[in-house]
Parts: structure tokens; C-alpha cells; sequence
DNA sequence: GTCTATAGTCAGATAGAC
DNA sequence: GTCTATCTGACTATAGAC
């Protein structure tokens, strides 16, 4: 193998453009010139272009999930709300550096935007993904949150998770535009203080009461 | 004008494609042949596919606006999150039926979908188009919430509408996977549960404490 | 206003030399 | 593994008969 990066620069480019431009939007070709590499370099190595935004979410979902799972493990007796929300938030929004030769860390805005992005964007095998990877570790959430919040009942802790996946996507997505439209009210160059804000947001919506039915 | 319905055909074919399958995957052959009309009859009417797609977010997103200021300008004082909250969500999740003959109530859903893909995918023009069409309304909205809960910075509550946005763009996009991924605890097709419980999320986002400093 | 026909462009994918 | 060259098909948009 001459170059072990190839199959790299085409994940990093699809990387950003996706996020940038969406999925149907951005072509192999404009793909491939930014990442330096030959057109049939994509279709050679990933046999589609569906198949490689497979790979480009299996890259970095599979960190944050590993963590998330991780977190819980380590969770104190009884768990918070807080807690088990902050575990769910933090992974996701956080630019984790992961092995810093293939990912410089200038990719990690890149990245949140791409996973608002993929949240949203719905050629059906991305939301099939989604529910592979997560189905499993939303249930290990539900029946975290319901130790935590014993009033709720499983229904309601699912829709409010649904809700704070909502935030968050959106607030990945589209965080350059809160600045414009609160006529700079807020930053959103303050990842940590987004982060703050969309915790605290999403604390008090779990901590709401139970719907009358 | 032999028929006058062919217009309003189109943008009834865009909405239901667009909310479908989204702005760039939907193209105009599809689009006009689930129409029933010519192919060139997209361009002659509405110029392009981008001029289209304005067409359609405006028919819907107007009336929605209206009632939203309505519901403002009626509001007793002094307001209550919870009124104002439900002002702002409850124009954008309900099936608003406008002129019955145009719009059959059937195409309810699809509109909630569109909504939601259009807060975010992002052809650049899409999102000049809300900040246009929202930006006074935010405003008032951010104005009244300062005087429900007046320890909550600016600053926050436009990060809290933010996130409101974000919940309910994505509950209307994806409606569909909550009930497959909570393996049937939550039933997308009760639209009047789902508003309770965006709702009431949604409060106890707006009722949280202030994030420290 | 509505249609057919087509211009002009760009897409994803592949064959085959190196 | 990488490249050039190309196939095949789909797209938006428009010109011009009716």
C-alpha cells in the first residue's frame, strides 16, 4: 500500500462537505478534488457514495456512543438527572480528539455540523444506521432515567429524549446562525457555554412534570 | 387561465416531495409528474426550483406567523411561560387547515415533515428566508419571556427557543422513527400526545434556572 | 397557458492501462 | 492502488409549436 492516507483525505473531505452542504448536495467530484485524490479513488475504496457516508458516520458515532456506554458504567448509585443527561449531551457536543494524525483537531466544528446534520438529512439507510447504533443505548438511557425520575413514565422519558436529540442536532447545525438572528445575543463560538446552556435546557425539560393524560 | 389549479398542484406535489425526501433529492420531473402537469409548467410558474421552493415555505409559514403574533397580541397580562410557549409551538404542530379546497386535510402531516426539513437543511436561501420571515417575531417572543420569567438573561432565552426550534424541527422530521426506536412505547400518530409532550418539555426547558457563569 | 423536444450540464459508476 | 477516459443516465432550463 503506497499511501495508507487515500482512504483518509476521502473520509475527512466527505467529512466536511457533508456537513457544509449535506449529503445529495455535495458530489463525488467535488469531493474527491478537495481531498486531493482521484475521482475513482471514492468508488474504489467505498463502492458507493451511500457507503461512504456509512463510513463517515461509523467513524465518529461509534466514539461518542463507546463513551456514552462508558459513562454509564461508571454512574454514582442512585444517578441524577443531571448526570445521566450530561452523559447523553457531553459526548455528542464536545470535540473529541481522536488519534490527532488523521483528525486534526480544526476538524472538530467540522464534525459537530456533520452530526447535526446526519440526524436530520434521511436517504433511509442513515436513519436505519442511527437506530442500529443507538437502539440499544437508548433503552440502557430510558431505564437509567427512570431510577432517576421515578414519576415518569417510560413513554414520556423517550419523547423528552427524542426532544433533546432534536436541540442538539439543530443546535450542531446550526449554531452560526443563533448569533445572526438573536442580533448577537449569543455566541456561538462558545462551545463551552453552548454546552452550558443546551444542559441546563434540556435538565429542565426532563425535570418537568409528567403530562396529564 | 384554462386551470387555475395547475399552481397550486405544484406546490402541492413540492410539499409533500420536498417533506419527503428533501429539497435537492426531489427533482422537477418527479415532482411534476406526481402533479399530473407538464415538466415545463415548474419553470414557466415559478421561474426555478429554488424560486419554488420560497413558494411553498411562504404559503405555509405565513399563516403560521400570523397566528402566532395573533395569539401575542391577545395575551393576558402578566403572561405565563406556559401561554407562551404554547403560542409558539402550538401554530407550527397543529394541522392548520387553511382553504379546504386547495389544501385537503390530508395533507396535514406532510406539512408538519416539511416544516421540520426545511428549518434545516440548508440551501443558503432557505435560512436568509427565516431569518427574514422571523426575526421581528423572535423579538417579541425573547420581550414576553423576559417579562414571565425575568431571571432569565436574554441571552438564554433566545438559547432556549433555539433548542424549542431544534425539538420541534426534528419531532416533525423524524416523527416517524420515535415510535420504532422506543420499540412502540411512543405512538407518533397521536399528534395531540406529541404536542403535550413537546409542550411540557419545552416548559421545563424555559423554567430551568440560569446556567452559572 | 400548455405542451414537445432538446440543449447543455453534471451526476455516479466503471473499464482498462499503468 | 491509482489514474485517464468514458459510459449511461438524469438533471434544470428553455425554445418554439399550438
Amino acid at each position: 500500500m503506497a499511501k495508507p492516507e487515500t482512504k483518509d483525505q476521502i473520509l475527512n473531505a466527505a467529512e466536511d462537505l457533508f456537513a457544509e452542504q449535506g449529503f445529495a448536495a455535495t458530489s463525488l467530484r467535488q469531493l474527491t478534488a478537495h481531498a486531493g485524490v482521484n475521482l475513482a479513488a471514492a468508488n474504489y475504496h467505498f463502492g458507493s457514495k451511500d457507503d461512504l457516508a456509512k463510513a463517515v458516520l461509523q467513524r465518529r458515532i461509534e466514539p461518542i456512543n463507546r463513551e456514552r456506554r462508558q459513562r454509564l458504567d461508571n454512574m454514582s448509585q442512585p444517578p441524577t438527572i443531571e448526570a445521566i443527561v450530561r452523559a447523553f449531551i457531553e459526548p455528542a457536543l464536545r470535540n473529541q480528539q481522536m488519534d490527532p494524525g488523521a483528525l486534526p483537531e480544526s476538524r472538530g466544528a467540522g464534525l459537530c455540523r456533520l452530526l447535526g446534520r446526519i440526524s436530520v438529512e434521511q436517504p433511509l439507510f442513515l436513519q436505519e444506521f442511527m437506530s442500529e447504533q443507538f437502539g440499544e443505548l437508548g433503552k440502557r438511557f430510558v431505564a437509567m432515567l427512570s431510577e432517576a425520575a421515578p414519576g415518569i413514565a417510560a413513554e414520556t422519558l423517550w419523547w423528552r429524549m427524542h426532544f433533546t436529540v432534536g436541540a442538539m442536532a439543530h443546535t450542531l447545525a446550526n449554531a452560526h446562525v443563533v448569533g445572526q438572528v438573536s442580533l448577537g445575543a449569543c455566541d456561538a463560538n462558545d462551545h463551552e457555554g453552548t454546552l452550558k446552556q443546551l444542559t441546563a435546557f434540556a435538565i429542565g425539560g426532563f425535570s418537568a412534570a409528567e403530562v396529564s393524560r
